[in-house]
DNA sequence: CCCTGATTCGC
DNA sequence: GCGAATCAGG
């Protein structure tokens, strides 16, 4: 069987079509399938989906279709919805990923361990949630009204 | 200011 | 043809 496979299979082209059609927007079946926005809009583009496939010239000018698709600038605060929303608010805070800050990435939770300046000073490690600097667990701590001190009082 | 949608350009 | 960059609108 070939290994080598076009980014857009007939398989993605179909989910692509099936979340489209379904009213889904672009950056949710970019992440669906794991490819960028501009890809799965790209496709749509050349598939005339984006269109009504008729004009035979660009108009660029059709922004207003979805109903009630004010966009998501609040992305990080539908991530800790949902981790609040979680029956089970299990914390996967696991000491045996705690790394120094040199060793600090974008796949690292950021979560600071004991107090700056210590000599066992050293951070979480752990895998952040997507946009969130800190794993679901110290997410959520670190959103806690309570968790921390909460000096801002008025 | 941020985000989504669509077109256009480069590889 | 695919993807990123760019443009346009809400």
């Amino acid at each position: 069987m070939p290994t080598t496979q076009p980014t857009w299979t007939t398989e993605r082209v179909e989910l692509l079509k099936s979340r489209f059609e379904a009213g889904l927007s672009c950056r949710e079946i970019a992440a669906y399938i794991g490819v960028s926005r501009n890809a799965v809009i790209g496709k749509l583009s050349r598939l005339n989906l984006t269109t009504n496939g008729d004009q035979g010239r660009p108009a660029r000018k059709r922004v207003g279709k979805p109903p009630g698709a004010k966009a998501t600038p609040r992305l990080q605060y539908e991530m800790l919805v949902a981790l609040y929303e979680e029956p089970r608010p299990e914390a996967p805070i696991d000491d045996e990923h705690r790394c120094s800050l040199l060793e600090l990435s974008e796949e690292r939770c950021r979560w600071p361990i004991s107090t700056p300046g210590a000599e066992d000073f050293c951070f979480c490690g752990n895998m952040p949630a997507e946009g969130l600097p800190y794993c679901p667990g110290h997410s959520r701590l670190a959103y806690r009204p309570g968790s921390r001190q909460r000096v801002a009082r008025g």
